[in-house]
DNA sequence: GCAGCAAACTATAACGTTATAGTTCCCACC
DNA sequence: GGTGGGAACTATAACGTTATAGTTTGCTGC
């Protein structure tokens, strides 16, 4: 036990920025909390203890301070309390990518139910590559950060990195079966009910042979999806293949226009993609080879975007209440930061037909 | 002088969160500074000097410092170096909202290039509200952010109280006319050419009753807009009107829904929107009152989004670099953290002509 | 050989906060 | 009336860092 996270040192990269500063520059004088004991006519700790609402102090002398507080617009300041604490009121964000709209709204939903605990939150983006995601761990380490919720990319080791630094909670998204030695809270779409909604949808219109686009095997999720579409051929009755492709635009139109362009005797008549951001791949490479989406050749997307259903044709999608991905995830880790245990929360989802699906070619 | 920033007081909201974390919480002893001075042998002092890359220690005390330093999986922790040198090693960068994809591909360019730099990015979405934004400037300077990307809405109250609290940089994206006493670097769209380009577009197909839609007047990038727009007028033969909308599409579907419904003589036969995002609701208002876009009524989108080029139709915009103005916003923002002026850079835009701009009907 | 001095290093204080240990004061109790 | 004890408050130390002041060392120049 305790193996398996021995990259340690490679996430010895400085957090803190090189360039250099003015060292003239003026510094603003800050009002502290001695500044507002002073006005209340306190000592300092009594002002902390009044307001953190903590025993020791009484009423009159509670309101005084507040009071002081409010007129001299004091703020506590993050880095004393984080220095004394190791807590800084703020958790991490690190997802794998920016440019895919889908983490949009779970940013969204995620910072909006933070703010409502009145925590902050740190964004990262990894942008699919470890090292980043290994250096963002580091900064958000060295931010003093209260809680992690992790859409990983590569193996386990930064949550074990994590949580060897830290012991603060952490929550996964999207990553169902990563680095199951962590207690971690889990929240990730059903992606096994994604996929068999999918397959069924293009089954039931008669297709045999259904491609997934996934992107390469490191990473977790589109792991599992790929996993529980290869297990449905034993239920389902349909020729499997997984065609796999960089997330980037470009370069999967470049590997799907590949596969477009096989005989017609070969090629897949349905496909499906693990984003709307991919499915508009398949639109571009179905069009250089002279196929038509929604005739020749159809596609079902995932995430449901808010544009897809004004895509030419329109595209047949798996919804995800994203929002309410990103505010699951903030509030299992507000409930581990109140003490409480991990949670799992799987978010179901619904196949959206459109235009995109349709029978197969005769 | 000095005056028109009174706000000061709304803004006294605690940024710490409030809940009541596990004081039993194991808190896992850090590797500080001092461990390191301890395994070089040397003070801490030496040891700053050595990792800061200062003068008064010599080459071998230097070599041998950052050796330990790698060895022990040294990362300063920014609550010290915050708390001494009122310095984060992050900026802020403060959105209008986090809803529209526009700021998606901002804040992509501006963190890559903060991420070059060193520098951590802390990202605050005010919704458009201003409380909202208030409160997450009063966060950012809880923080020590070391600088400040504002995409501003309402009054110069946030700029200025920045500005007296931190005297540390600040840009402005979007809002060239903001605040213009603050000596703040600005990084913008060139709006008037974006008008431009799409009135001169849709008077040379034939259009006389020009719409824009902008919102409400707190929002300056807009009023801008505006403004332009109605002193076309002047130069280019046209009947313009100005739609006020709010930003969700939803309500921006009923304002639209009214407008289309009017008679086919008073109607406006184009719409220049202010994103593309608005534009999918002038496409659902017109299909609501049974009017076709690219037929009976032109529309203008401004981003031209990924997904603009698949919808039906295909939407004519105003494409703009959005990464680069993100990019843009965060050099402007480390040339003046390295001591440099601030700087201005407008952006320039192009019109892509696409289905759903023609000539109006006769 | 000793003053003078720069280079290399160390000791210390301070940033703002909170937890702990200590102090004062008042009141109840024997 | 002294004592025990709790409530209300204060003093102090510590979190990790860096800037300043102070100390040691070695060397140059007369």
């Amino acid at each position: 036990m305790g193996k398996g996270h021995d990259s340690m040192l490679t996430a010895a990269i400085a957090p803190t920025a090189s360039y250099e500063w003015m060292m003239t520059m003026e510094r603003r004088r800050r009002v502290s909390l001695s500044d507002v004991a002073r006005a209340a006519g306190v000592s300092t700790s009594a002002a902390s203890f009044a307001l953190n609402s903590r025993p020791g102090v009484s009423d009159t002398v509670r309101e005084r301070v507040k009071e002081a507080a409010v007129q001299l617009g004091y703020v506590p300041w993050v880095s004393g309390v984080a220095l004394r604490t190791g807590r800084s009121g703020a958790v991490g964000l690190l997802i794998r990518n920016l440019r895919n709209p889908f983490f949009l709204d779970v940013i969204n939903g995620f910072d909006a139910t933070c703010a409502e605990a009145g925590l902050g939150v740190v964004i990262g983006s990894a942008d699919y590559t470890p090292s980043r995601e290994s250096e963002l761990l580091s900064t958000f380490i060295a931010r003093e950060v209260d809680g992690l919720a992790l859409a990983p990319i590569g193996g386990g080791s930064a949550a074990s990195r994590w949580h060897d630094a830290t012991a603060k909670p952490i929550v996964f998204i999207n990553a169902a079966q990563h680095a199951p030695d962590i207690d971690a809270s889990r929240v990730h779409v059903d992606s096994e009910g994604a996929v068999r909604q999918a397959v069924k949808h293009l089954v039931g219109l008669g297709h045999s042979r259904i491609a997934l686009v996934a992107a390469p095997k490191e990473h977790s999720a589109d792991n599992e999806r790929t996993g529980c579409f290869l297990a449905l051929q034993g239920e389902l009755a349909f020729e499997a293949r997984t065609i796999s492709s960089e997330m980037r635009h470009d370069r999967a139109v470049e590997v799907l226009t590949n596969v477009l362009e096989e005989s017609s005797e070969t090629r897949p008549t349905g496909i499906i993609t693990s984003s709307d951001y991919l499915a508009t791949a398949v639109y571009s490479a179905a069009s250089d080879v002279g196929l038509r989406v929604g005739v020749d050749v159809s596609v079902v997307g995932h995430d449901d975007l808010a544009t897809s259903r004004f895509l030419s044709p329109s595209l047949t999608s798996i919804a995800v209440d994203r929002y309410g991905l990103g505010v699951a995830a903030a509030r299992a880790l507000i409930h581990q930061l109140g003490g409480a245990g991990t949670s799992t929360v799987v978010v179901p989802t619904t196949l959206i037909a459109r235009q995109s699906s349709c029978p197969p070619p005769t």
